[in-house]
DNA sequence: ATGGAGGGCTGACGCAGCGTCAGGGTCAAG
DNA sequence: CTTGACCCTGACGCTGCGTCAGCCCTCCAT
């Protein structure tokens, strides 16, 4: 019913709000009236102009969202201007993200109704925006850091060890280590690293794995070396017991961590197994979920 | 292969930077360690270490991304400490929105590959956001407008026929063609309002509005005022064409618009048809699509 | 009159990434 | 011996269409 859409003249100024256009395609179907009834668009031409797929369109007709129009004599959908209005209704909200399911009931909907659930909608939007944008920052760290996502104080601490001269088979295993604790301790693992880096001061420590990376680049099955971690490994171990700063394990989670990463280590390399033996020999459990043997 | 997660003691500080973890659910699985071997998890203990369902594990290993494991004596299948490392890997990445078949070849990719496959899926992301912010734009206005999405400029001059006390069937109609008319045009629109806006300033054509509210809200099948409404849009448009101020279609694509206009005004109330008529009898085509007929 | 291009029609499968039964078997504990 | 919490396979469901396949209809050029 809309009246006086020609202009009739008049000035002609421009405005500049922000007003986001509801964008329909640029597609200009072939033969536009080969119909003859006036204002009647086969199904090409409504898609066309509200800036569609005629898949989609059809679609609408399946699940019920747009009412299927009259068929002219050859079968053929007709519509008229209303199914245009419906559909670019549709779009706009589709656009804006609302599932279908939803819309048919946004559109017959009272203004508070409507309002309320457009709120409820603005809210869902933001939460993906959110999760997008926690995404954006991940990745960015999977871009610059040592492989894949590890807090910086643990890339800080790998790069220690691959200064002091780590092999690069021993540093693929510890990352995978770490990504493990990571996964697991999101939160405490941050606190934990100083701690760790500050170990690599003590020249034992060093020295641990340096003898470690030789062993597993080189060695044979029985290496004597092998004897010396044990020694140095048990030596440390003594030595935070005595001080009284040795931390027990504390629960079944912890223990499965543990027990993933003695695991990961055999699985690594089997000569990690002897490694444990001769832990054991010593009075001790392993590395990583380590007691004192009675 | 890691070394002395175990804390031996050590000077615990606090790091602050911008790390974003990648975080495990909190579910902690009933009986954890009800297998033997140590470091062998169960479908379910290694879907709750990496925060997934067990189906997302099965889904995996169904696509090939996850191998699948051994199975023991009962065809459970065991994992190891790399699995849940892999498994980690990948949800890592799909949580950034890599798609599943792509992870694959990025965790076994060159780190320069992967640097630049981490550039597009970073592209890939922003605009992403970008759209899901249009949207909330969008459905802003949606909010606040008169129903859907209409340009600022258009919801002003609806309010400006309100105003003038045009009924509300009229302003429905105005509705849907404004809507019609935005989808087509959603650039020229705005500079178009401001001359629709100045015509209501002239008092024919408040009073033809007027006179159409009436009739459509009341009068029978051959109110006279239909003949009132006829000769004021005559007298517009012959004054527009003596001032050389008429603007003649221009094109197919426009055609169709102003039929559809039309056809709406007529579908939504049959009466129109019947002005139609009579804007003929003096010498003009329609409203919308309006030319001198010879 | 005829042929080809470019519509239209229905019906059906495919896509991503799992969720969710259904109909079984297994394990540890009370 | 039962109960409950796991595990197994196989299969359909969901969203919003894209994309055949096989056929009919209309227009335009020849």
């Amino acid at each position: 019913m809309l009246l006086f859409v020609h202009g009739f003249g008049g000035a002609i100024e421009t405005g500049s709000d922000s007003y986001v256009a509801y964008r329909v395609s640029p597609t200009r179907p072939g033969p536009v009236w080969w119909g003859q009834d006036r204002g009647m668009l086969t199904i090409g031409q409504l898609a066309a102009y509200a800036g569609v797929t005629v898949r989609t369109v059809r679609h609408y007709h399946q699940i019920g969202l747009l009412p299927e129009p009259e068929r002219d004599a050859s079968g053929y959908r007709r519509y008229g201007p209303t199914a245009a209005v419906s559909l670019i209704k549709i779009r706009t909200l589709a656009n804006a993200g609302v599932p279908l399911s939803r819309i048919s009931q946004l559109l017959e909907a009272d203004s508070a109704t409507f309002a309320e659930a457009i709120r409820g909608i603005d809210g869902h939007l933001r939460e993906e925006i959110e999760r997008l944008q926690t995404s954006r920052r991940q990745i960015a760290q999977l871009a610059a850091g040592d492989g894949l996502t590890l807090p910086p104080e643990v890339t800080a601490y790998l790069d220690r060890l691959r200064e002091i001269g780590v092999s690069e088979r021993v540093m693929a295993g510890e990352r995978d280590g770490w990504i493990l604790v990571a996964a697991h301790w999101p939160d405490h693992i941050r606190e934990f690293m100083p701690g760790k880096l500050a170990q690599l001061d003590d020249p034992r420590v060093v020295r641990l794995y340096r003898v470690l990376s030789e062993i597993l680049d080189g060695g044979d099955d029985d290496d004597p070396r092998l004897g010396e971690a044990a020694d140095i490994i048990a030596n440390l171990a003594e030595q935070a017991y005595a001080a009284g700063t040795f931390e027990p394990s504390d629960g079944d989670y912890q223990d499965l961590m543990h027990d993933l990463l003695d695991a990961l280590a055999v699985e690594a390399d089997p000569r990690m197994q002897r490694l444990q033996e001769l832990l054991r020999e010593r009075g001790w459990t392993g590395w990583n979920r380590m007691e004192r043997l009675a």
